[in-house]
RNA sequence: GGGCGCAUAGCUCAGCUGGGAGAGCACCUGCCUUACAAGCAGGGGGUCACAGGUUCGAGCCCUGUUGCGCCCACCA
C-alpha cells in the first residue's frame, strides 16, 4: 500500500496540525459522565508573567502522560487548566512598565489606573504561556480555563476569607512580619529564603545607668539599636544577675532602656547579654511581649531610617550601620568586631534582604487548620510519591506559625474588610456595609491591602470546579486524583491546598502528590535567568519536536530527583521517534489490504508472530504496572527497548521472508501481526509521544478515529505464550551466536556458510529445522544439515555452543585456527566461571535448604546446561589442538 | 542545630517486593543488507564510595565513616 507518511520524520510538519485536530474535535473536553470513573488533575497554575521553561515542560509532561493514559483507560479525564495572577511578580512588572513608558509611579496613576493597566497587561501577555503549553501537547480542557482573579474564583476567595474570619481563624493584628523593602510589602515565612552569609559580630558596650559598669552586647545588625528598648540576660547568669531590673543607657540615642531577665537568652552565646529590638526582630518581639516593652519601629517602607532614628534618619539601613559603627568607635563604645556567618532572609521574588518589622497585618491562625492536614498524611488519606516528601510536609506543618496573608499591593484579591471612618469599627463582609452598627455612620473604607497570591492558589482544586456553588463538576471530580508538582513548592502550595481542602470540602484535595525534581543544566546548575544557562523548551521543540523533548524529560528520571538536561539525550529521543517513523513506513509499504481479520489468519500465525504478540502483552502488563506506581521513567524505558530491540531489530527482520514470499496465507499472517503490534505500540507510547503516535495512527489503514481515545492495551497473564517465547529464544540465541562467531572470525558478511547442527533433543532439532529460513536470512546460513555425531563435522569448522545444541560452520580455508582456539578458550573460561558460581551456590547447604525450591531447581538446570556446553567446548578445543 | 537526598561503565543516569550488574552517549571492529547511516551487526569497559552487620544470598535491608548537594531552624 501507498504510505502517506513523509519519507523523513519531521515533527514540524505535523505537530501543530495534530494539536489543532485534537482541539477541533474536543478530545480534551472532560464531561461529567456517570457511566465513567472520573480522573482529575489540576494544573499548577502558571504565573501570567511567566514563559514556559524547562520546569514547566517536565511538570506538564508528567501530567499529560497521566491524563492521556487514564483517558485511554476509559476514565473521564479532566486536566483542569488556568493561570495565577501572581500578585507580586505581576505588580512589579506593571509598575516597571508604567515607569518606563509613562514616566509615572504607581501612586501617580492611582489604584484604578494601575489596575486598568494591569488587566490590559494580562490580556496582552497572559495567554502566551497557554500557546506554549499547546506546543508541548498539553491536553488540558481549555474550555474550563480559569484565572485566579476571575469572578468565580474571586467569589470563592471572599467566601473563604469570611468563613475563616467568622470562625476566628483569620485575625488582624500588629505583629512582626517579613518586609521586603524593594517590593514594599509584607511576606509570609514561606516567601523568605534564608541564605548563610558572611557577616560581622559587633560587640558594643552599653553603659549601666548610675554606675561605672558597662554591659557588653553583640549584634549582627547594629542599626537596629536605634529601636532598642531593653537588654536581656539569662535569669541564672551570675555575671549579670545583679543588673536585672536596672537600666542602661542606649549609646548614641541616650535613651534609658531596662535590663530584663529572659530564658530566651543563651548565656553561652555571644556575651550572654542581648540587645532587644522588639520592632525589628522576631525573637525580640516575643521578649518584648513578655516584658511589656515598647516597640520602636525605626524604618520606613524602603528600609531607610525614619524620624525615630535621630541623626541617622534618611539613611539606608546599611549607611546607617556604617555611620553608627563609626560613631560608636569614636565614643569608645565599640569593643570589637568578629567575623560571623549568619542567616540572612531574602525576598523570594527580588532577593532583597528582608527586614523584620512590626506592622498591622492580617493573619491566618494555623494551628487548628494544620492538625487535620497532618492527620491526613499520617492516615494516608493522601500520599506523597515518593513517600519521603511526607516528612518535609509534616515537619513544616508541625512547626507552622500563623500565616501573614495581607500584601501591600494592588494586584490581587482585595481584602473584604471595611472600616467605619467615624468610629473605626471593622466589618468583614462581601459588600461594603451601608451603615455602621455602632455609630450609624455611612462612611466606610475598604482595607487597602490585597491577599497573598497563595491564598487563592490554596483553593485551586475546588475553586476551579465551581465552589462555593455545588456544581456537578465539583461533586464528580473532587477530590482530584493526582497533584503533580516540584518539591520546591510543597510549602507554598501543597500544604495550603491540603488544609484548605480539608476545611472547606471536608475531604483531601487529592489522593496522590507526585513530586518531581528540578531540571538542571548539563553541569548540574540550576537554570536561571541571571546565569543565562536556561534552555528554552520552545527552541528544543522547534528543533527536535515536542515528542523528543517530552521523551527526554521522562526517560531516566525517577520521582523526586533532579535531572540534568543533555542535548545528546534529546537527540537520542529524536532518533527513537525517527526509528518508529521508519518502522511504520516499512509496515505500510508491505500491506496489501485495508484490514485483516484476526480470525482469518489465526491458524497461520507462526512462532515469530506468537512470540512478538506474547512479548507485547507481557510488556504492556509491565508498563501498566509501572504507571500505576508512577514509575513513568521505567515504563517508557521498557517501551523503548521493546520497540527498538524487539519489534524493529528482530520482528521486522523476521517477517521479511514471508512478506517477500509467495505463500499468501503466511504473508497475511505476517501483515496482520505487524500492524496489530504496531497499533498497540502506538497506544502504549501515545501518552509519552502524543504527536508522532497520532500522526502515524491516522495513517494506518486499520485504525479508526483518534488514538487519543483509543483503548489502552490491557492484558492478562494467561494471554502470554510461553512456548513461543522459548522457541524464539532458541532461534535468536542461535542466530546471535552464529553472528558472533562470524564476526570474531572476520567472515565477510557477504559470504554464506552451511550450518551443521548437532543436538540431542528432537524438539530442538525440530525448532531449528522449522525455522531454517530465519537462520538463512539473519545469520547468512546457506543451508542446514543435521548431524548425529561430531565425526560428520569437517575438522575445519568453527563452532558455537548454545543451550541444547552445537552449531558448526564449515568455513574451509577461511579458518584461522589460532584465532578459533583463542575464541574457544574465552568461551571456556566464561563457562567455567558460571559453573563455579552455580556449584558454589548449590554446594551451600543453607541455600539448598532455605532458598525457594523453584530457585534451587533453576540453578540445578543451569549447572547441567553449562556443564553440557563446557564439555562441548572442551571437545572442540581438543580436536583443534590435535590438528594444530 | 535538625531533616533529606546522592555516591553504580569514560560521561549522564536507571535498577520496581533482596535471587546471575543495565540504558543512552562516547569508544573499538565490520557493514551504504530495497524502513531507517538520526541506521545495522559484533565488541571492549564496572571491588555498585568505604567499613562493619543481618541473610543461604546484599547495588538493594541495618549501623557507622567519608565526600557532594538540598531543605528547614528565632542563638542575638
Amino acid at each position: 500500500m501507498e504510505s502517506n507518511l513523509e519519507k523523513n520524520y519531521d515533527p514540524k510538519g505535523f505537530e501543530d496540525r495534530i494539536y489543532k485536530h485534537w482541539m477541533d474535535n474536543d478530545y480534551f473536553k472532560a464531561k461529567v459522565d456517570p457511566e465513567k470513573e472520573p480522573f482529575c488533575i489540576v494544573l499548577p497554575p502558571p504565573n501570567i508573567t511567566g514563559q514556559l521553561h524547562m520546569g514547566h515542560a517536565l511538570d506538564h509532561t508528567l501530567q499529560d502522560i497521566l491524563i492521556r493514559w487514564k483517558r485511554m483507560q476509559g476514565y473521564s479525564a479532566l486536566w483542569q487548566p488556568g493561570s495565577d495572577h501572581a500578585s507580586i511578580a505581576t505588580e512589579v512588572k506593571v509598575v516597571d512598565k508604567i515607569r518606563k513608558e509613562e514616566g509615572l509611579s504607581k501612586l501617580d496613576v492611582g489604584r484604578e489606573g494601575f489596575l486598568d493597566r494591569a488587566w490590559k497587561w494580562k490580556e496582552e501577555y497572559g495567554g502566551r504561556i497557554v500557546e506554549q503549553m499547546q506546543k508541548l501537547g498539553d491536553s488540558c480542557d481549555w474550555s474550563r480555563e480559569r484565572f485566579t482573579l476571575d469572578e468565580g474564583l474571586s467569589d470563592s476567595v471572599t467566601e473563604v476569607f469570611i468563613k475563616l474570619y467568622e470562625k476566628g481563624l483569620i485575625y488582624r493584628g500588629n505583629r512582626i512580619i517579613n518586609w521586603c523593602p524593594e517590593c514594599k510589602t509584607s511576606l509570609s515565612d514561606a516567601e523568605v529564603e534564608h541564605e548563610e552569609k558572611a557577616g560581622h559580630f559587633w560587640h558594643i558596650n552599653y553603659p549601666v545607668k548610675d554606675s561605672d559598669e558597662v554591659l557588653e552586647i553583640a549584634t549582627t545588625r547594629p542599626e537596629t539599636m536605634l529601636g532598642d528598648t531593653a537588654i536581656a540576660v539569662h535569669p541564672e547568669d551570675e555575671r549579670y544577675k545583679h543588673l536585672i531590673g536596672k537600666t542602661a543607657i542606649l549609646p548614641l540615642v541616650n535613651r534609658e532602656i531596662i535590663i530584663v531577665a529572659d530564658e530566651y537568652v543563651d548565656p553561652e552565646f555571644g556575651t550572654g547579654a542581648v540587645k532587644i529590638t522588639p520592632a525589628h526582630d522576631p525573637n525580640d518581639f516575643e521578649v518584648g511581649l513578655r516584658h511589656d516593652l515598647e516597640q520602636i519601629n525605626v524604618m520606613k517602607d524602603d528600609a531607610t531610617i525614619n524620624e525615630k532614628g535621630g541623626k541617622y534618619a534618611g539613611m539606608s539601613r546599611y549607611d546607617a550601620r556604617k555611620a553608627i559603627i563609626k560613631d560608636l568607635e569614636e565614643e569608645g563604645l565599640l569593643v570589637k568586631i568578629k567575623e560571623h556567618d549568619h542567616n540572612v532572609g531574602q525576598c523570594y521574588r527580588c532577593d532583597t534582604v528582608v527586614e523584620p518589622l512590626t506592622s498591622d497585618q492580617w493573619f491566618v491562625k494555623m494551628e487548628p487548620l494544620a492538625k487535620p492536614a497532618i492527620d491526613a498524611v499520617k492516615n494516608e488519606d493522601f500520599k506523597f510519591v515518593p513517600d519521603r516528601f511526607s516528612k518535609t510536609y509534616l515537619h513544616w506543618l508541625e512547626n507552622i506559625r500563623d500565616w501573614c496573608i495581607s500584601r501591600q499591593l494592588w494586584w490581587g484579591h482585595r481584602i473584604p474588610a471595611y472600616y467605619c471612618e467615624d468610629c473605626g469599627e471593622l466589618v468583614v463582609s462581601k459588600e461594603a456595609p451601608t451603615k455602621c452598627e455602632k455609630c450609624n455612620s455611612t462612611n466606610f473604607k475598604q482595607d487597602e491591602d490585597v491577599l497573598d497570591t497563595w491564598f487563592s492558589s490554596a483553593l485551586w482544586p475546588f475553586s476551579t470546579l465551581g465552589w462555593p456553588e455545588k456544581t456537578e463538576e465539583l461533586e464528580y471530580f473532587y477530590p482530584t486524583d493526582v497533584l503533580v508538582t516540584g518539591y520546591d513548592i510543597i510549602f507554598f502550595w501543597v500544604i495550603r491546598m491540603a488544609f484548605s481542602g480539608l476545611e472547606f470540602m471536608k475531604e483531601v484535595p487529592f489522593k496522590h502528590v507526585f513530586i518531581h525534581g528540578l531540571v538542571r543544566d548539563a553541569d548540574g546548575r540550576k537554570m536561571s535567568k541571571s546565569l543565562g544557562n536556561g534552555i528554552d523548551p520552545l527552541e528544543m521543540i522547534e528543533k527536535y519536536g515536542a515528542d523528543a523533548l517530552r521523551f527526554t524529560l521522562v526517560t531516566g528520571n525517577s520521582p523526586g530527583n533532579d535531572m540534568r538536561f543533555h542535548m545528546e539525550r534529546l537527540e537520542s529521543s529524536r532518533n527513537f521517534a525517527n526509528k518508529l517513523w521508519n518502522a511504520t513506513r516499512f509496515v505500510l509499504m508491505n500491506l496489501d489490504e485495508e484490514r485483516i481479520q484476526k480470525s482469518s489468519v489465526e491458524k497461520d500465525l507462526n512462532v515469530a508472530d506468537k512470540w512478538i504478540i506474547s512479548r507485547l502483552n507481557r510488556v504492556s502488563m509491565e508498563i501498566t504496572d509501572n504507571m500505576d506506581k508512577f514509575e513513568l521513567g521505567l515504563a517508557v524505558q521498557k517501551l523503548y527497548d521493546f520497540i527498538w530491540s524487539e519489534y524493529c531489530d528482530w520482528y521486522i527482520e523476521l517477517v521479511k521472508p514471508r512478506l517477500y514470499g509467495e505463500n499468501i496465507n503466511e504473508k497475511r499472517a505476517a501483515q496482520y501481526t505487524l500492524t496489530y503490534v504496531l497499533e498497540n505500540i502506538l497506544k502504549l507510547l501515545h501518552p509519552f509521544m502524543p504527536f508522532i503516535t497520532e500522526e502515524i495512527w491516522q495513517n494506518l489503514p486499520t485504525s479508526d478515529g483518534s488514538i487519543i481515545v483509543a483503548q489502552w492495551p490491557e492484558c492478562k497473564e494467561n494471554e502470554l505464550d510461553k512456548e513461543a517465547e522459548e522457541k524464539m529464544e532458541l532461534i535468536m540465541n542461535g542466530v546471535k551466536n552464529i553472528r558472533n562467531v562470524r564476526s570474531e572470525m572476520n567472515v565477510a558478511p557477504s559470504r554464506k556458510a552451511k550450518l551443521m547442527v548437532l543436538a540431542k533433543s528432537e524438539n530442538v532439532i525440530k525448532i531449528i529445522v522449522e525455522n531454517e529460513e530465519y537462520f538463512k536470512t539473519l545469520a547468512s546460513v546457506s543451508e542446514i544439515e543435521i548431524v548425529k555425531t561430531k565425526d560428520e563435522v569437517p575438522s575445519d569448522a568453527v563452532s558455537a555452543v548454545i543451550d541444547g545444541a552445537e552449531l558448526f560452520l564449515p568455513l574451509d580455508d577461511l579458518i584461522d585456527f589460532e584465532k578459533e582456539i583463542e575464541r574457544l578458550e574465552k568461551e571456556k573460561s566464561k563457562l567455567e566461571g558460571e559453573i563455579k558460581r552455580v556449584v558454589g551456590k548449590l554446594s551451600n547447604e543453607g541455600f539448598v535448604k532455605k532458598a525457594p525450591a523453584k530457585l534451587v531447581e533453576e540453578e540445578k538446570e543451569k549447572q547441567a546446561k553449562y556443564e553440557q556446553m563446557l564439555s562441548s567446548v572442551l571437545e572442540r578445543l581438543e580436536s583443534l589442538k590435535n590438528k594444530g
